[in-house]
DNA sequence: ACAATGTTGACTAAATAAGTAAACAATCCC
DNA sequence: GGGATTGTTTACTTATTTAGTCAACATTGT
C-alpha cells in the first residue's frame, strides 16, 4: 500500500513550482537539485502533468516549467490521479465489472470507504495550501539555489 | 496504490470465518472454495494470523481454523497490519529518520493525513460488522458449501 | 550556427508479489 | 498402531511492476 514514488517526487516538484509562483519557467535541473530527483526521471514525470494540463513548458534557452494554474486551483488528487491514477485499493472498487462477487461483497464496500477517505484529504488540499505551510515552516536548504 | 491480494484474500477468509463463527473450526479447503482462493495460497496467510492472535488451529482430521477471539473485537486494522503492515503511503511517516527532510516536508504532512484517513476506517470496523453486513445482503452462493 | 533546454522512446535492472510444489508434523479414527 | 486427514513450513519459480538510465530528437534564444 505504497504510494509510487512517481507520485511523490511529482508532488514535490510541482510544490517547488508553487514555492517559485511568478518568476518565470524554472529549469528541470533546478527542479530536480532542490528537490533531490534524478533529473532524467523528472523528465518522465512532466509529460503527464503537462497533459493534464497542470503545468505549461518551454522549450530551449531560458525554458523550463511552470504551473499552468494558479497553485489555489490545483487539488492534490488531480496530481495523483495523473501520477498514479485512482487510489481505489482494489480494482473492483472503480470496476465492480472485474469480479462477479462485487454485488455482495461487503469487503469491497469497505475498500471502497478507503478509497473515498483518501479522496476526501486530497480534495481538500491545493498546492496553495502546500506552498504557504511550507514557506511558514522555512524552506528546506536545498530549494535555495536561487540566492 | 493498491492493496496486495494478502490482504484482500485474508480479510475474505477471516470473513468467512465470522459467517461460521460457532461452529467448530472451518477447514482451509472449505476456505479456498468458498471465498475462491488458492489452497496453497491461503496456507501462506494463516501464520501471521496465528502468529497475530486473530486465529486458532487445530490440525489433523476435523481440523481446521477458527477465531481467536469474537468476531466483534477483531478491528479490521488488525488484519491489515498483520498481512499487509502499515498504510503509511511512504516510509517516512512512520520513520521520519529515513530522510533528512523529514522534519520540514509538507508533502510527508499529506501523506501522513491519508494514513490516519485509512486508520480512522480499519479501526472502526469490525470483522462482526462485516458479517452481519453479508448476512443481511445475503451470502454469496459459493458460501453454502455446507449445507 | 550553436548551445541550452525540454521531449520521447527504448531499454535495463531491481524489487516485490503471486503462486506452486513438496516435505513435514500432528491428530483422529478404526 | 497404522493410515488417512489435516495444518505447517520451506524452497522455489514465475510474473508484474516500478525505478531508473541512456541516447536520439526537437525547439528556441543568442
Amino acid at each position: 500500500m505504497k504510494l509510487s514514488t512517481r507520485t511523490r517526487y511529482g508532488t514535490r516538484a510541482l510544490l517547488e513550482l508553487a514555492l517559485h509562483e511568478g518568476e518565470g519557467p524554472v529549469f528541470l535541473k533546478n527542479i530536480a537539485a532542490s528537490q533531490q530527483i534524478s533529473l532524467a526521471y523528472l523528465e518522465h514525470l512532466i509529460a503527464p502533468l503537462i497533459a493534464g494540463g497542470i503545468i505549461r513548458s518551454v522549450k530551449g534557452p531560458k525554458g523550463g516549467i511552470a504551473l499552468a494554474k494558479k497553485p489555489g486551483d490545483i487539488k492534490l488528487i488531480e496530481i495523483t490521479q495523473l501520477l498514479e491514477g485512482s487510489l481505489a485499493p482494489v480494482e473492483c472498487v472503480d470496476h465492480p465489472e472485474v469480479c462477479k462477487r462485487s454485488s455482495k461483497c461487503v469487503t469491497r464496500d469497505i475498500w471502497s470507504e478507503l478509497k473515498t477517505a483518501m479522496d476526501g484529504v486530497l480534495s481538500t488540499t491545493t498546492l496553495q495550501d502546500l506552498a504557504e505551510k511550507q514557506k511558514n515552516r522555512g524552506l528546506p536548504e536545498s530549494s535555495m539555489y536561487y540566492i
